[in-house]
DNA sequence: TCTGAACTTGACCGTATGGTCAAGTACGCT
DNA sequence: AGCGTACTTGACCATACGGTCAAGTTCAGA
């Protein structure tokens, strides 16, 4: 679209946007019409027309910015820490206390990549955020300060549990981001046998 | 509905059931239409209303009956095993084998918690696999076999952990199960630090 | 061969949806 | 005050969708 937009107008546009992303979080995005959003406003909806191309448009917008806003807020929790495993730490707590200010981004991703036309779109911010954790794993890795293995899967299942607590604790039940942070750096840190909390059973397989 | 079938309209029930889960799964729920899934099979319309109440109807029996034998299946594979650590890791294997045949119903799922009419129904399944793995752990707890903590919590990272690489390695790259569930249970037992294969570095804190 | 229940057809219906547009209003700038 | 651009209105349109149904076909069993 790229249209000039006078300051009221940014505001309208952030109105639609935010309305839109409430609405399509609690509702799904194809059981909202257009028709609700502006009606929802109480504009006609001549409004919406004038500030995005189609539904689509808006919805890959909410999308883009929801997830420019997350890597932002992740860099700035790393902050100029410099020890890799510190860094990853820094940033699993970023991400949480941003999903809990962001609630219904979470939801719209995960629907996103249910769908063909959207689902490009989200693969690619999702590389995006794996190659960061995954750089960070393989330098804790090179350190030594972690043990050695595929950095690429390790990142992924890192970002498994942070995402599924992220959704069961802080959106499900609001639970603390701080908390659920702790919580998803004591598993993924020391897994299920643990280390220093207790002394670990040996394993013991029959086979 | 429950209506009299035929060995012939058993049959019909069931390529209607396929096909559309194949069709929901790749084009999206909402975009594939009931004309669509119909032309697709070479059949009328009335064929679709004869089996199923309504596409919502469909839908929500592609979910039941996944839900239900993927429980079957991990059941199956932690057999008569008795070691509530090893039962956890052989449910694990089973479900990373049922996905890696049943890959449709994933994307299924995450797009049926995305939408009000269906969430419900996800999450009670959900409850279900999160009981099953919860009781699991905390056995494991009480037997000393791991490391104490919240039961629910770790259930839940380990599901966690399983979903992601699921979709990531087995549904996206096509890798084998097997390997993804070594992986899974690896990341999972030892966390990042790891305890056998390495000597693990003390975590050091700046603060 | 007859009967009836299981199954199939596809034209048809009501409605809701995404999107358009000619006309009008608000407002900053000169 | 006058002008132009940003913004707003809401009736309107084409279409696509989920769902219905009267009529027809298949087929197992008597």
């Amino acid at each position: 679209m790229s249209r000039r937009l006078t300051p009221r107008g940014e505001q309208r546009r952030s109105e639609l946007l935010a309305y839109a992303t409430e609405r399509f979080a609690t509702h799904g995005y194809h059981p909202t019409s257009v028709a609700e959003l502006v009606d929802g406003l109480g504009v006609g909806k001549g409004v919406f027309y004038w500030y995005f191309e189609s539904k689509e448009d808006l919805f890959m917008e909410i999308l883009r910015t929801g997830e420019r806003d997350l890597r932002r807020a992740q860099q700035e929790a790393m902050g100029d820490e410099t020890d890799p495993l510190l860094r990853l730490e820094l940033g699993i707590r970023g991400s949480m206390e941003w999903w809990a200010t962001h609630r219904d981004v979470y939801v719209l991703i995960e629907f996103a990549r249910t769908e063909a036309s959207f689902a490009p779109g989200v693969r690619k911010g999702e590389r995006v955020a794996l190659e960061d954790t995954r750089r960070l794993v393989q330098e804790a890795m090179d350190a030594g300060t972690i043990a050695d293995g595929n950095a690429t899967i390790v990142a992924q299942a890192v970002l498994g549990v942070s995402s599924v607590l992220a959704r069961t604790q802080v959106l499900g039940r609001s639970r603390p981001p701080k908390e659920v942070a702790d919580e998803v750096v004591d598993f993924c840190w020391h897994g299920l046998l643990g280390t220093e909390r207790h002394g670990r059973a040996e394993r013991q397989r029959s086979a």
